[in-house]
DNA sequence: CCCATTAATTGGTCCTACCAATCTGCCGCG
DNA sequence: CGCGGCAGATTGGTAGGACCAATTAATGGG
């Protein structure tokens, strides 16, 4: 249990101070010898707590002037957003059509015939394969790819990771996985014949279409859910029902 | 210059030992005083860099026994991407064009007097006015929100710090921004006639117009910088040339 | 009133000593 | 011969004090 070195502690208490507001953004804390002296140890232990909070970014020690509290920075607190499963794959049916588009225009050959394996692979897996899943995902990285633009890229694939960061999202996908395997070779094949074609209006389309199917299992798998629950919650009204009528 | 602590230093050096592979993830580190006497330095000094790595998660200090290399954790090396201005801005212009045109279906109308305040707000700010950029920001911002699909949001506010948080295209986006202040305002003002409408298919053409445009004026900076440069580099060229022929 | 010099403050580094957790190896017991 | 436990060596953890260097505040003179 006590593994906890002392330095951890007095981090934080340092962070706490720093969170009930006494020392607010740009201000500055007491100097480590008054700390050291309040906290009841050695200037060292406020010394090291410092530096751990400085190296995560949460403040600023200056030569010579004191320790300033940071601004909490975006990437630091890099907390996860309130995004529903819908919400989620709805951005990604527009953003993933718009990288399709660009793709279509200047996808190359090998491109291509790599797009046609990892459709062979997605066509050949079993259910609940993690080589499907993951074919799945190198096509649309493949294809974010081949829009050219590293800042399409970048976000498709933050998105991607949502999908697993997530745990609500996570749940939805993964139910509605396991149901879709034969639409989904299909729809990926329509998009990789609208990307031979250098067709960037098709390519859009083909991918709005995979998605949107995608939005309809969900949103069925979900009214699915919706109803499971709502029998179990009757099922549990009533065993309490009949348990308080026994009584 | 060489403001810098000296445990950073430390610190630096310890991870220039594992990433040679001297020490892989699993192994354990000299002891303190071993690496204290190797740096020249006291153990204090190596102490506060090695706490510095445990708080970064690149080691773990174990209580009598050691200092481990750890795995390198994916999600603590959030390594920034690397992408260009120009990839940058494509990719908003996608992206955003598509959160305009969900935002027209269905904005109100307080929404739509908001994002009329940002624009006056533009319009009378002067030149290099933090609240002109404040309100540029909050005008996207606001139509990403009106998309009423927080992964959206999410995207366009990530790609909007990216913005910020890389330095080459920082140094851009600054030197178009101080130029084009009049056709700024007057593109938002299409944009927000097009969510008036509730016209889809005009916001995403509005939209799509005010980063072409930008995107332009980024080429012709980008040009006037190179034709800079080049300048320099046969001024360099110049005074060596002359310097060497008077020797 | 302004500026430069000085003094006090504050972080930076070192050393030395000692404590606590851990690991190692030896020794005795079974 | 093998195993477990004890003791010493190893290693990190903390303290206190001393001194240096950068910064800031105070003070004095122009």
């Amino acid at each position: 249990m006590s593994d906890e070195r002392l330095y951890q502690l007095i981090a934080r208490k340092i962070e706490a101070l720093i969170d009930s507001g006494k020392y607010p953004p740009g201000s500055r804390l007491p100097p480590e010898r008054e700390l050291a002296e309040q906290f009841g140890v050695s200037r060292v232990a406020v010394r090291e707590a410092q530096i751990a909070l400085q190296a995560v970014g949460r403040i600023k020690i200056k030569t010579g002037s004191g320790a300033y509290v940071l601004e909490p920075h975006a990437e630091s607190t890099n907390k996860l957003p309130n995004i529903s499963a819908f919400e989620l794959t709805e951005a990604r049916a527009l953003f993933e059509a718009e990288a399709a588009a660009l793709a279509a225009i200047q996808i190359d050959d090998a491109a291509l015939d790599q797009l046609e394996r990892y459709i062979e692979i997605m066509k050949e897996a079993g259910p609940d394969d993690k080589a499907a899943e993951l074919a799945d995902r190198n096509f649309h990285r493949a294809i974010a790819t081949a829009s050219g633009n590293a800042a399409i890229s970048y976000v498709i694939e933050t998105l991607w990771s949502l999908r697993t960061d997530l745990e609500p999202v996570k749940a939805v996908y993964e139910s509605v996985c396991s149901t879709d395997a034969s639409a989904r070779v299909a729809e990926h094949a329509a998009i990789l014949d609208a990307l031979r074609a250098h067709d960037p209006a098709a390519a859009r389309v083909a991918m709005r279409k995979h998605f949107a199917r995608l939005i309809n299992s969900m949103l069925d798998v979900t009214e699915q859910r919706a109803l499971e629950e709502l029998r179990n919650q009757v099922s549990k009204s009533r065993q309490r029902y009949l348990k308080s009528a026994t009584l």
